[in-house]
DNA sequence: GCAAAAGTGTTCAATGTACACCCATGC
DNA sequence: GCATGGGTGTACATTGAACACTTTTGC
């Protein structure tokens, strides 16, 4: 071990910031690290990438250890290794965020070395965190404002079918300002990557609002340009 | 050192894609290796990321070995690590790109490990590259392009003072296609970065024209917005 | 005086922004 | 019938794109 101490140089993890929209509010997951350093605080979920993986693969895998969900929005954000960042070593990291719906997830914390616990935090009032994860999660809001002036992302919040005042809520809880509901559905509408439903939502006490999709088709013919 | 290779993981190096504008094209700096793996095939310049120093760092350091050139744009590319990037073993690279100014700057073999040979290559016309370094380049120069949608990074390319003219060929060459002189003209002068000298061209056989620098003051207070 | 590059404005189309009222439903 | 959120269009300003001629110099 004193070989493995002397001859190392660094070691390299993922972490994951992942967001959600949950209870009207944009929410970031959060794990509570059961061991020093940092012992009970907060920090963005993470894990060593394994020699097989590529950095999306176990970006994926981190993703789906702490929510049980795939098939979502990923995309590296950046690379941070300050030599001081990690206490007592030398840890880059890799950071990635992913946006994720929130039905129907379920947390789990078992399988999880040296996490007592696993949570939704708000974005927008969070907890004291370990690490430069502060940094890494204010970077990625930034960058996932960047991406929604150009490409749709925010659908990847909702659910299958929702409605266009959902979708702009969206839109501004991610931008943290309120948006102009005609100039909305116009931009939205003309951008053509939105399905028009027949359906619409089974009514709380209001009129009822029509239900749009995600055009995967177009989608995908765009997706050179959106996501590329 | 079986123990080494048991107990390792990865190892994490930074590549740096180097460009520059000589001889009215947009070149970019390649070493040739001496060993295998990829004996004599050009590779983008990289190294090792030393346990002291951040990735910046590295990035910086290794184009300073090259080109004895520091105060230069230099931005993180992305870091890539497919695990089977690297014939023989894990090397995850974060990846980063520079523009410098190619006057007065002599390339240097000497005090290069498994190099021998250090030169620029026209990017539109690469030799066959080691690695993955040709999807590195392809990578930089899309990002790059993006870059000068927004903010002046050409200004790196050239020397102090420059015309209009070589401005915009500049962007020309980066972007690979024409534009038009006046509208140029009108969004860099709008833009109000550059600073316009009393001095012109001494001329060649033609009318000389106006020398502009970068404003520096104005500049470092539109770097939030510029380069952040 | 002519070749060669420097310099200069206007028109049009597209895009983004501001803004206010009627509609369908549940109670 | 009224409260609540759903839905709709126009006028204006800003921005980007197309486009051609005059000026200054060296030879």
């Amino acid at each position: 071990m004193s070989t493995f101490q002397e001859i190392k140089t660094h070691e390299i993890t993922t972490d994951v910031v992942i967001f959600t929209i949950k209870n009207n509010k944009l929410q970031v997951l959060l794990v509570k690290r059961a061991n020093e350093p940092f012992k009970g605080r907060w920090a963005i979920p993470g894990g060593f990438i394994r020699l097989s993986e590529n950095l999306d693969a176990a970006a994926l895998r981190i993703l789906k250890e702490k929510t049980n969900v795939d098939n979502i929005y990923l995309e590296q954000l950046y690379t941070f290794g300050d030599p001081l960042r990690y206490p007592g070593s030398r840890v880059i990291t890799c950071a990635y965020f992913a946006l994720i719906r929130s039905d129907d997830i379920k947390l789990s914390v078992d399988n999880s070395q040296g996490i007592t616990e696993v949570q939704w935090h708000e974005v927008y009032n969070l907890p004291t965190l370990a690490y430069d994860h502060k940094e890494i999660i204010e970077y990625s809001i930034k960058r996932m404002r960047e991406r929604l002036e150009f490409c749709p992302i925010a659908f990847q919040l909702l659910p299958e079918k929702f409605t266009l005042t959902e979708l702009q809520k969206s839109y501004e809880l991610i931008l943290d300002m309120k948006l102009d509901k005609r100039n909305f559905r116009k931009k939205v509408l003309t951008g053509a990557i939105l399905k028009e439903l027949n359906e619409y939502t089974k009514v709380g006490s209001k009129r009822p609002a029509r239900l749009y999709s995600f055009d995967n088709i177009t989608l995908n013919s765009k997706r050179g340009h959106f996501f590329s």
